[in-house]
DNA sequence: CATTAGTAAATTGTTAACAATTTACATTCC
DNA sequence: GGAATGTAAATTGTTAACAATTTACTAATG
């Protein structure tokens, strides 16, 4: 929700950036419950924030909530929705490129080239919840070119999704490659070779 | 969130309900900000659980937050990407029909048949918020057929860009009718003419 | 021995007070 | 008169205590 891409993210951001990391890299696996008392504790906060943090978590599809019995990691999206999933997912980055490529700045390519450094990083420390996260963050940065607010929101569900069931079987040494190519056909504002490496990349 | 489908709405969702049928109703015009205290004294509760609803609400994509400034309606979603969310609800929307339609039971039509009512109830008193909620409540029911958590989550997002559209613009006395042929269809198991009833409905 | 009932602990849900930040407005200065 | 500054009000953000609910465990009962 904040206005400013690349911003400081906020005391929000960063506790929900940490327990995604934990979920994304399955130190929580799935299934286990989340309670309020122990997350604040570490985090240094009150039940407050949290359990915006946890609703928050819950609508992007990370968390279950049951009601007066807290939250727990997801369970795997079912396999007969994968394909819908990924289709959806590849329209609304296609659809991203396209409205963007021609316009494309230079600060925008060095905030996608930042997000790939950092992905890069991730993938040498095998910090497999990190790798998840720049990937995620990588492809949001891409979707921000084209100006539309309501274009993330919509995505945000889709590749929470995606994620979950594939950030264990991510191959590191592929995927900073992947994005690298994303990222050089965007560069030279080559529209069909960034459509046909965004693809592979998500199929 | 609540496994049980038609289960008697907790506070939060009431809450939550009053005030989406007041921004699609137009009572809350755009860009009108939301104050959390003047809300709590309303709904007879305290800040807390407003701040949760309007979360929730800022997610679905209704209203808009800016940090330490509250909460305002959201503005409209861009000419560029409604087709695209169309499209989108529209896949979605099919394939659930293409899942639960040779399986769905008696239960599940007469859930329908509920839901058709309310609408028919809605529209005969012109009352504009609660048309564009029994509109959803309508096609959430027929997602539901597809036992498929993830589904809703995907779609809510969509419908609410386009609801937040087109509701001071829904033809009272067609919405009713385009809905009962749909549910017409479904109870026939006429997959074909159920699809053709949904995209003249969305569309 | 399995089942039920009852009780204590753990956990979520709610509240009201307090802190930090932003906004609105009046005052001063140029 | 207009811009900058300072102060008060309004508003959001956070906290800790309390209430309500669920869970886990123990003991009684058939």
């Amino acid at each position: 929700m904040s206005s400013r891409p690349s911003a400081i993210a906020t005391i929000h951001e960063q506790i929900a950036g940490h327990i995604r990391a934990d979920i994304l890299s399955g130190t929580f696996p799935k299934g286990t419950p989340l309670r309020e008392q122990p997350l604040a504790k570490r985090f240094g906060v009150s039940r407050g924030p949290i359990r915006e943090v946890l609703l928050k978590l819950t609508q992007e599809g990370l968390l279950a909530s049951e009601p007066n019995c807290g939250v727990r990691v997801s369970q795997s999206t079912s396999q007969w929705i994968q394909p819908l999933i990924i289709r959806q997912r590849i329209e609304l980055e296609v659809f991203a490129l396209q409205k963007s490529i021609a316009t494309i700045n230079s600060t925008q390519i060095s905030r996608l080239e930042d997000k790939l450094d950092q992905l890069d990083s991730a993938c040498r420390k095998k910090d497999l919840g990190k790798v998840a996260e720049c990937d995620m963050a990588f492809h949001k940065t891409l979707l921000e070119c084209a100006d539309e607010v309501d274009l993330i929101a919509i995505w945000l569900p889709l590749v929470t999704r995606m994620i979950m069931n594939y950030s264990r079987h991510i191959d590191m040494s592929q995927s900073h490659e992947e994005h690298r190519e994303i990222l050089n056909a965007v560069r030279e504002k080559d529209l069909r070779s960034a459509i046909q490496a965004l693809k592979e990349n998500i199929q």
